[in-house]
DNA sequence: GTTTGACCTTGATCTGGATCAATCGCGCGC
DNA sequence: GCGCGCGATTGATCCAGATCAAGGTCAAAC
């Protein structure tokens, strides 16, 4: 019988996201203990490579703590950020034994991982995983293509609060839906690879930053620390329309 | 039993790319029977929008001919398309009731269109036809992450020849699978449109355009036709390494 | 065959963000 | 405590591509 509320119980197995995001622990026990029989834990610390685009790769994974980032590098050393991984996010393609892109550790980061052939098998004999999987590829899609517009269209300062509205409401799902009023975050990205995001030089980001905070959208307790006193001033620096997004 | 060389069988059942891309023609005669119920078609002028961004959607659908994009427009008008559907892609998100991107038909289109309900419960009761919807999906964020590196980092002619080799290249597939050598094709797309694919202004579209020609990198028989003569100069313009992409 | 309008090209000028360069600040190892 | 190095900031200058403006081309409508 299927399930109603309790969706992707985060408290229940929160070392684990692809468990919730896939599958339901209390209604599939069948696919949880497979999961469980073909996954272990990894470790990487802020700045390490994770995998380089072309190796092998004989896992996929979710990442559990801390934040990750694709992306690709041009022969004369342009590199552009083409993925943003938060907790709970899918790392690899079913299907596919070589990374298409470098993986990077922004932050310190756990991944769980699944070895790879287990995991396809697994994806054809369960349709929930699949169907899960295609859910988050299809959200993931959905926010290259409003990244897409950022980097074609947006101004510099459109560029950066649309990235610190991202990053605050990525931390504020944790709480709170909507993120209004005062908020207070932790980048995870330096300034750099904000740049890489982007689609600037490290010296725009940086000028950017100063003149929010000169106009007092932001304040920075700290390098890294931002503090937003209004979501909404925030918000109308984006260049998006109010609800800012998908219908 | 599973079938091994005739995945694709393209030439069987022309008018509908879903079918060959979902299902195999040959293997899954029950799927088949399940979407022949279900679909009708669709036809549209160049220039005609399919949806608009927030419309109610009551089909999904699968482009038979002409070439589709969809685009977001901001308030102020600046516009971005972030899809480009040409023959056998996918329009529609399942589980979705509304757009989130605008869809225009920027040559003359036919959809193959299968009635939103019936083909999400298809989804479950089948799971080849949602795993191959995976793999269409996974396609289509690798391109979408390819495009987010050109319009992070490229310049406006590496824009331009990239775009034409992309082009250049999902002609020939009907073909041969890598072109090389001459090369001719007509661009489905005004100098507009092109622009806003590549996040630039047409006057720059031209100008790329028109300085293409003069190093004899393409010639245009027409505005709309062009002629490659050796695509391996071409691609030398684009940026990419030699082999242009994923692993 | 002239008008109209959609598309495209080309020229002149302007400007946002890149580039080049100097300095600052702070945590870490010695 | 001191020097080192990485990350960040700030300033001066430059330039690719945007913007503003004027024509050109061609097919369809009258």
């Amino acid at each position: 019988m299927p399930h109603r509320q309790h969706a992707f119980p985060q408290v229940d197995c929160a070392q684990c996201p692809i468990r919730h995001r896939a599958v339901c622990a209390r209604c599939e026990t069948d696919e949880l203990e497979q999961l469980e029989a073909i996954k272990y834990y990894r470790s990487y610390e802020a700045g390490q490579t994770i995998v380089w685009a072309g190796d092998k790769m004989d896992f996929v994974a979710s990442v559990v703590h801390g934040v990750a980032a694709l992306s690709q590098t041009m022969e004369d050393g342009r590199r552009q950020m083409v993925g943003l991984l938060l907790p709970s996010d899918f790392i690899g393609r079913p299907n596919r034994d070589r990374a298409s892109y470098d993986v990077t550790a922004t932050t310190d980061v756990q991944l769980c991982c699944f070895r790879r052939m287990p995991f396809q098998e697994m994806l054809i004999t369960t349709p929930s995983v699949s169907q899960r999987l295609l859910e988050m590829t299809l959200d993931e899609l959905d926010a290259a293509r409003e990244w897409m517009l950022l980097l074609g269209r947006k101004t510099a300062r459109e560029k950066i609060a649309s990235f610190l509205s991202i990053i605050a409401r990525r931390n504020a799902t944790l709480q709170a839906k909507r993120p209004s009023g005062h908020v207070a975050f932790e980048l995870p990205l330096t300034r750099e690879a904000m740049a890489d995001y982007l689609g600037l030089t490290l010296e725009t980001v940086s000028r950017q930053m100063s003149s929010l905070k000169k106009d007092g959208v932001i304040a920075l307790e700290d390098k890294r620390r931002i503090i937003v006193p209004d979501f909404d001033a925030l918000m109308h620096e984006t260049g998006d329309d109010a609800d800012g997004g998908v219908y």
